[in-house]
DNA sequence: TGGACCCATGTAACCGGTTACATGATTTTC
DNA sequence: GAAAATCATGTAACCGGTTACATGGGTCCA
């Protein structure tokens, strides 16, 4: 049996389909009567609205789209999760589209959410602000996460890398480190360069050292591995690492560890994300927690903000909103018994797992 | 300025929608010279197709429904990856919605998506048949994973539990364990059932040791942590776990650890999933490998076969389809130098990390 | 030169809802 | 008791695309 309309429901209960769809729509102005006819017919034809078609005539699809680049594991489902939990509280769906590879396929994606969503959330570290507003369906509302906030085109919302980076750095000083080398993440990539960026001002600060010690990565084990090895190798001359994510930190600790190096008397070791594996990891992760979920959650509702306003005619800057992240201090990192923070709030671990 | 329509972008052109519609759908019979003139004032009026129009009228939306419970972390980014990434190869975007709570929430989750997608995929281990094919908008081709198959209603796709189950316990039982307890999921899970339903089998097959002995969960960390102090309290009694998932194992094997008990000396440890932390804890954990994408994935590609027999009319029967776990040997349960397995190939982890 | 045929283009209906406005019945008001 | 106001319901246009069918100009062939 084909799918009823409306108007089939409108003849089986021998009304016009304006009173059909008022009915449905709990409009005022409709008897109880007609209510029920409608009702009774909606039943007997097991009819369910055809939600397309629906918010083709309203403009109105509450929808969500979502654009996020090809994710490394943790940081997607959790992101997914914060944006779907407020997205879920005002009964909006998401349409989500990742966009693996090509500037092209993302300009196509971008461009395959108009007229399915009321708004948009794009996640894109790599790209430029440039090549969003020029790819962005014009006047479908538009929060950017973790972006380059260059011309503030949209509105925004970051980790505040810099102030992580800073944090982190100031905890190994303050655990007597003298030799801080950071572990970067792939070039191009903002976050990754902002932290590299905040650890190069954080060491030029706190220590008279001369110039900052970078080693290359890319975000992955392998590269945490390799530069676990090449640090091992010459051990003597770093006592801390600073790593622009916890999965790379995680690989460098291992090979350190394999290598004979102690974590954290030897070298000290800190991450960047606080992903669920860092709790796990002997000895367990210090890291620079960034409430991912939150982030999502925020930039959903900054975006129901922005669709309000463009509705109700307000002029909505498009203001730059950061998320700092929080020192989070594991055995990694910890070398005296009591350790004092000025940066930020210290959260310490609750116990349980080690 | 407002977004332009097709009309607008005939009107510019001086044609007829009908010529710019052919135009920008790449149909035959367009002259080169129409062609550019449409294009043109596609450029020039920043045009983009209102794809909500489009899939309203051609009744195809090039999306695929997606319906998950609130997922444990892990599992939920595997499965929406798999899902995807399979996805993503045939140019279909994703419409996601979690069902937090209630089958009335549930209920209107599925018809939400009625004329929104082609197809949709629902993750169901605690809905029965009845309740889907109640609530399921009639006509929209459907793949049931992990659900119940209860009555073969719809094609699906799931773990095979039970022989997961069988495996760890040969396993267990090859490594010389003598009383096995199963820590279990949450009651009227479909997954969890299955595995403690399998266990029974197993244990009463290889073991001729009266009942088996069952520690209820509900697959939380938490939960784990409490089995395992109550095993360590008794635990002369028992030399080998099988915990119907990672974290549960996880959570369990630490507070072992904690209370000084040997894993796996005197307890050997394996879990189900396969979840990335459970590499990386320490010992590592021994796991019945479920290939969580590859599941997504398959359940996409089952979805768009049923999608094309519906089109063409071919009648395709809900079949149901098993994925079938993998035997992933790790230090939590390796108590001899070289293990020989039987049931499942066994799958050695590459070294690496530790 | 005229009819058959081909082919590019245009006209208008349609997808399945919502809603502005028209209509006519009922109630209110003087 | 007639005019005005109110209110439930119906008619038809509209959202922004696609597409069946109509149209008319050009080519081919007798």
């Amino acid at each position: 049996m084909a799918t009823s309309t409306i108007r089939d429901v409108a003849r089986f209960a021998s009304v016009s389909v304006a009173s059909a769809s008022r009915a449905l729509n709990d409009h005022s102005g409709v008897t109880p009567a007609m209510r029920t006819r409608v009702l009774d017919a909606v039943a007997a034809l097991n009819y369910v609205p055809h939600l397309g078609a629906r918010s083709l005539s309203t403009k109105r699809s509450n929808t969500i789209g979502v654009v996020l680049p090809d994710l490394f594991g943790e940081f997607f489902s959790e992101i997914i999760r914060g944006i779907d939990y407020a997205a879920h509280r005002r009964g909006l769906q998401l349409l989500l589209s990742n966009m693996h590879g090509s500037a092209q396929e993302t300009a196509s994606a971008l461009r395959a959410m108009r007229g399915r969503v009321d708004g948009l959330l794009v996640m894109s570290p790599q790209l430029d602000a440039d090549f969003l507003s020029h790819n962005l369906p014009k006047g479908l509302p538009t929060v950017v996460m973790n972006g380059r906030i260059d011309g503030a085109l949209h509105a925004s919302i970051a980790i505040d890398n810099r102030a992580g980076a800073h944090a982190a750095v100031a905890h190994l000083v303050a655990q007597g480190c003298k030799t801080i080398a950071h572990l970067a993440g792939p070039e191009g990539n903002a976050d990754a360069d902002e932290r590299a960026a905040g650890f190069r001002e954080a060491v030029t600060e706190m220590l008279d050292d001369g110039e900052p010690l970078i080693i290359e990565g890319d975000f992955s084990e392998d590269a945490g591995i390799a530069a676990g090895e090449q640090l091992a190798a010459q051990y003597r001359r770093v006592d801390g690492v600073f790593s622009a994510n916890d999965i790379m930190a995680i690989g460098c600790m291992t090979a350190l560890i394999e290598a004979g190096v102690k974590v954290p008397s030897d070298v000290a070791m800190i991450g960047f994300d606080d992903v669920p594996i860092a709790r796990y990891v002997t000895p367990a992760l210090s890291t620079m927690r960034v409430h991912i979920a939150k982030l999502g959650e925020r930039a959903l509702d900054r975006l129901i903000e922005t669709i309000e306003a463009v509705e109700t005619d307000d002029a909505l800057d498009a203001v730059a909103e950061f998320l700092t992240p929080e020192l989070v201090v594991r055995a990694s990192s910890a070398r005296t018994a009591s350790t004092t923070e000025t940066t930020t709030p210290v959260y310490r671990e609750q116990g349980r797992v080690r």
